[in-house]
DNA sequence: GTCTATAGTGGGATAGAC
DNA sequence: GTCTATCCCACTATAGAC
């Protein structure tokens, strides 16, 4: 608190004038990163647009860059329980929303994401050995689940598929 | 400091006769951890002996084990970097070895651990939503991540291999 | 090797004046 | 909405007696 008072040129209790307790502003942050990781994330879709077999790959480099620019709110978002009835209905959805479309079904979407997250937060923490396997790993993780069938076709708009999109 | 010392019947200060400060308590900590995970790791490749297939499968499950029996001791494990000068000589490779078999490539292994200690994370810090879709996304992963072919034909011992081993 | 006492730091939060 | 002053808590670590 004292920190972020800094930046902003005021004192620490000011804050409270602004918002009840930390946590609030917290999820103020999150609903913030939220917004900004969704929004990047379709403009990434919709630059890779019709071609299919890069739509993983887009998002996985929009994915990293976001973590890589916002490491703290990255933490945020990802480290804790996400406070879901604090934050505004479908936001969530819609965060996740570009990767199902990418892999194409929303269990390969969750061991993406599993997997996108995990080397990201290996990298944030700088635990990762200083050698050469993690770019190629990266490459090798975007290929593993990035569908064989362009999603399209591959994944009909049947009742449960937008059910869970 | 407290809270292990009171678990130890003893008080805090009386720590500091037996570790100069935290960080060398962590350590100790730290290689404890390996050395019980590559036990563990070693034990789960050999009972799943010869089933070349299910290797990565036993891997990931003791994977998991270790991780929810010792969640702090895994936070520590892997949310820093790695004090690797003050690490025995082979333990981190050591550690390694059995997903490196279980994959059958070094890179393979970078992608495979990050899907593990990314949803492995994810799970312990109750991140992710209370659907179904987590158990068949560590299925998937698993599959995903599984080599075609038995891994000893396929990752034929040449200097290359042996040398990333 | 244990203890008590305490230093020193940093954190969230409140009271009350302006 | 800002400030100053302050409270209370948790933490690592040291000093020095026993």
């Amino acid at each position: 608190m004292r920190r972020l008072a800094d930046r902003l040129g005021i004192r620490a209790p000011s804050l409270y004038k602004h918002f009840p307790h930390k946590a609030a502003l917290e999820v103020a942050i999150i609903i913030d990163g939220f917004e900004e990781a969704a929004a990047a994330f379709e403009a990434a879709e919709r630059e890779a647009a019709g071609d299919t077999a890069d739509l993983l790959q887009a998002f996985v480099a929009t994915y990293r860059a976001f973590a890589r620019s916002h490491p703290h709110v990255y933490r945020l978002m990802t480290e804790r329980p996400l406070p879901r009835e604090q934050l505004p209905e479908g936001l969530e959805a819609r965060t996740a929303a570009p990767l199902l479309r990418a892999t194409g079904d929303p269990v390969r979407a969750r061991a993406a994401w599993a997997f996108i997250h995990g080397l990201t937060m290996l990298e944030l923490n700088d635990r990762l050995p200083a050698d050469d396997l993690t770019e190629p790993a990266w490459q090798v993780g975007v290929q593993q689940f990035t569908p064989l069938m362009p999603t399209r076709t591959a994944q009909p708009r049947t009742a449960v598929n937008a059910r869970n999109a």
